[in-house]
DNA sequence: CCACTACCTGTCAAATATAACAGCTAACCA
DNA sequence: TGGTTAGCTGTTATATTTGACAGGTAGTGG
């Protein structure tokens, strides 16, 4: 593929109308680049407990199907980087010595050898993985290939994530103030209403009211809620 | 530069002994890519009120000393762009709207035209910006430059944060059990013990149980802490 | 001057969380 | 069999949070 196709493909997804077309651009140029499958996954920021989760691939549906059925995204290492770390992660027998019979079914489905990376936003995290039964990553592959993967993968995951997240709840853009900001940061570092008072140099009722406040601009419950939602929505 | 060239780059980023070698490599690669300065930050995931920081540029002191004086790390849209997303930033008029004098002063110690990124791993966040004080960068630029620079950003964040955090004290790898991240998880969205017993069908007792061992696992003096830190970790 | 925002303070009652006491079952493995 | 781990439960006392009552100052801008 020539740099000129390949802008051609960046401008492509970023002004994609739809999901569907989005989703025919990435099925096309991962062809294009020697892969057979690709796996996109979005998590939003909250809630915590049940996950707001959209995935999107064309894996077989014999893969798809027992990847559900044997729950294998609880043990699956490359989701677990992907939750930690934004470096593209070329997948090799060392990453899935943990979880066998994952690799083993997964290669029998031939999801085997894959390139595959985060991307953060304010609403949630994204993950393209890009897939092929035989053939592994060489290093000349990996070194000619991967500053173009990480462009795609980053227009990709922002593209998508707008068509996701538009048709979602999306929590109202809140601003805290100066005060607010400051007592839930303390919050957050586990120190209660008093101690954030003295460290203020304010009276214990004025922290709570501040951090009051903040619970009813972020609609939470209480102090723990507020705290997560204002570090999700890095307004911390 | 030659692909060759970026390539013997990156990977003599990834095998830099010391971190003084590391800040000479990327010194050599942006003026070789047609910038002035760099620009390198990295703020660890912990503590929230007081957060590590690591600040390591060759801008003019005059520029650095005056961003400090003004605390224009409070108002610079650069830094809140990159704490939100992992998306590459081109530098424009837009970008500065809210924050006038900190562009004009900026633009006067040849602070004016940039690219900046960041990127997440399990410790903290690190950013990389690549400054220029004249010639705007084209599109044609943009395009042709995005994909390396990305490539060169990841890697040199990965690298520098191995020096940042292997000289710091790094949270010991703890690790929760099935219960207990199921425990942590219903907290981080607000639910009480009472109602955590209900969901998952066994006494506040139990509930309390687990999330003091939470809080023991992760040194936490209250579920709050607990709470920050799990997520955090990425333990949730 | 009025409306608005950020900021600050008090008291009281009820709900929750924290700490420390003590002890149970079941599964796994050496 | 004994040691380990995960999971579960009880009581009591104290600390902290939450909700609802009511009210203050200072600065900004129309």
């Amino acid at each position: 593929m020539t740099d000129h196709q390949f802008f051609e493909n960046i401008k492509a997804i970023q002004s994609a109308p739809t999901l569907l077309a989005l989703v025919e651009i990435v099925e096309k140029y991962v062809k294009a680049i020697g892969f057979e499958y690709f796996s996109y996954g979005y998590k939003a920021h909250t809630p915590i407990a049940s996950p707001k989760l959209e995935l999107i691939n064309n894996y077989p549906n014999t893969w798809s199907e027992q990847y559900q059925k044997e729950s294998y995204f609880k043990q699956d290492p490359v989701i677990f980087h992907s939750l930690k770390s934004t470096t593209p992660l070329v997948w090799t027998e060392d990453t899935f010595t943990q979880s066998a019979k994952l690799k083993e079914d997964a290669a029998s489905n031939g999801i085997e050898y894959g390139w595959s990376q985060s991307t953060r936003s304010s609403t949630g995290l994204s993950m393209l993985a890009l897939v092929r039964p035989s053939t592994p990553l060489s290093n000349t592959e990996i070194l000619t290939k991967t500053p173009n993967l990480m462009w795609f993968t980053q227009t990709f995951n922002d593209s998508l994530e707008k068509f996701i997240t538009q048709s979602s709840l999306v929590m109202p853009e809140a601003i805290l103030t100066n005060r607010e900001t400051e007592v839930i940061r303390w919050t957050a570092d586990g120190k209660t209403c008093y101690e954030i008072s003295m460290i203020l140099g304010i009276s214990e009722r004025t922290v709570n009211f501040h951090l009051k406040n903040v619970m009813i601009k972020l609609n939470a419950h209480n102090k723990i809620s507020a705290t997560v939602k204002a570090i999700a929505l890095s307004l911390v």
